[in-house]
DNA sequence: GCCAACGTTGGC
DNA sequence: GCCAACGTTGGC
């Protein structure tokens, strides 16, 4: 068992909240219509157990409101062979699948979310990748030092 | 609703 | 290969 890696993932409350997620069957949800080729990359780079934070976007206030796990490594997204899907994607063939995603299952919400304003205020978050000037990476890395600190400011 | 930053597309 | 135009993301 090699050592798990950590993620975040963006989701916009309006669409997919963390209550949507812990609600689902079995609290697991794939992550369909990810159109992103680095985003895509990071979800390829993903193993079962690995942790990930969830993050509501478009939000009042954006916030790290909770964690999941990853409970299936990368698979084809069906929604891109789905011609009445927003996410269809005409160039993508069955043979050659342009667009894969993951399962995702709830852990627990945070105790107390962690808003993006706070998130800026922690120099040890300075990296994050969430943090950079016009990031809008939908699902990207978190180093073990962030998830740690994190965790500890979310009061665990 | 506004708009800056980003990724993609397509003409040349 | 360049780059303008366009669509999207996401904070504010």
């Amino acid at each position: 068992m090699g050592s798990k890696r950590y993620w975040l993932m963006k989701s916009e409350p309006s669409s997919f909240s963390i209550d949507d997620l812990s609600r689902s069957p079995d609290q697991t949800t794939c992550w369909d219509g990810v159109r992103n080729y680095q985003a895509r990359n990071f979800m390829r780079n993903m193993a079962v157990g690995d942790h990930v934070l969830f993050y509501h976007s478009n939000a009042d206030p954006p916030a790290i409101v909770g964690i999941a796990e990853v409970v299936t490594t990368a698979y084809p997204d069906p929604t891109q062979f789905d011609t009445t899907d927003t996410h269809y994607d005409p160039e993508s063939k069955p043979s050659n699948p342009r667009w894969d995603m993951v399962d995702i299952r709830f852990v627990r919400k945070l105790v107390r979310p962690l808003t993006l304003d706070e998130l800026r205020k922690e120099s040890t978050l300075k990296g994050m990748v969430l943090l950079q000037k016009g990031s809008r990476l939908s699902v990207q890395p978190v180093s073990p030092l962030e998830w740690r600190h994190i965790l500890r400011r979310a009061g665990r």
